[in-house]
DNA sequence: TTGCTCCTCACGTCACGTGAGGTGGC
DNA sequence: TTGCTCCTCACGTCACGTGAGGTGGC
C-alpha cells in the first residue's frame, strides 16, 4: 500500500504517519523509489494505536505495550489507564452537563444560575 | 490571596497560573513586593476556566467567550463544542470498552478475539 | 539572619501541523 | 513532458513543566 491508501483507509494524516514511524510505532516494509510501501496489516495496527490513543495512552506507552509482547506488561499498564479513563469520562460528562445547562438556561446571567454554580462547585471538588 | 492559596484551593500549579495570566485569562490585582495578590473571586473564575478546559475549549476560545461578554458569542461557540464533546465522550467510551474487554478476555492472543476485533473495526468507522 | 515562597527568563516536551525545496512514478 | 504524490528537513504550535539564578516578606 502507498501512504495515500493508508490515509484514505484510516483518516490519519501524512504527518501523523511520519511521526508514528519516527517514534517506532510503525514502519514501512520497503520503498518504491522514495515512497514508503506498507503491508495490508498496517491498518489493523493503526486501529490498535488509535484505540489506545483515544484511551489516553501516550505514544511511548503504546510502543511499550505493543512491542514488548508479554501479556502481563500491557495488562498492568492497561489496568492503570482504565481507572484514568473512567475519571476522564466522568470529567467530560460534568463539563458537558455544565455547558449544556448554560446553553438552555433562561437566566440572563449564567453566573447567577444556581444550577451552573453547582457545576462550578464540582470542578475543584474532586481535587480535594 | 497569595498565589499559594490559589494553588491550594484549586489544585492548579504555579506554572499554570502564570501561563493563564500570560494569555490574558486571569490577572492579579496588585503586587505585594514581587508577589501577585488575587481577589477571592479568582477561584470562581478559575472554576469556569477549568470547566471549559475539560470540555475541550482551547485557552484562546475561553478568552474569547469570557471576555467578550455578549451572550450570543459564547452560545455559538458552546453549541459547537457540545457536539464535539459528545463525540469525544463516545470515543472514550469505545476505547474504554475495548481496553476493558482486552483485560478480561480469556483468549491467549487478544488479536484473535472477535470481541476485540469488533472494537478495532469501530475505530475508523466514524471517519467514513 | 535564616528559610521559605515567590519572581522572571529561557528552554524542554508531547503530538503532531506546516511550509520550503526537491525527487520520482505513471 | 506534465501533474501529482511523495520525500526530507526544519521550524511552529498548544498548554504547560522544569530548572537556573535572584529577590523579598515574615
Amino acid at each position: 500500500m502507498d501512504i495515500g491508501d493508508v490515509r484514505n483507509e484510516t483518516g490519519l494524516t501524512t504527518a501523523t504517519l511520519h511521526h508514528y514511524e519516527e517514534v517506532g510505532l510503525i514502519s514501512s516494509t520497503r520503498r518504491n523509489g522514495l515512497r514508503r510501501q506498507y503491508e495490508d496489516d498496517i491498518v489493523e495496527r493503526l486501529a490498535v494505536i488509535v484505540l489506545c490513543r483515544r484511551g489516553g495512552f501516550t505514544l511511548a506507552e503504546i510502543v511499550e505495550i505493543t512491542t514488548t509482547l508479554p501479556r502481563r506488561t500491557w495488562r498492568r499498564v492497561a489496568k492503570n489507564k482504565l481507572d484514568e479513563l473512567d475519571r476522564r469520562i466522568a470529567d467530560l460528562q460534568l463539563a458537558r452537563d455544565g455547558i449544556a445547562h448554560a446553553l438552555g438556561c433562561p437566566q440572563p446571567d449564567i453566573m447567577q444560575c444556581e444550577h451552573f454554580q453547582a457545576s462550578l462547585a464540582g470542578v475543584f471538588a474532586t481535587a480535594d
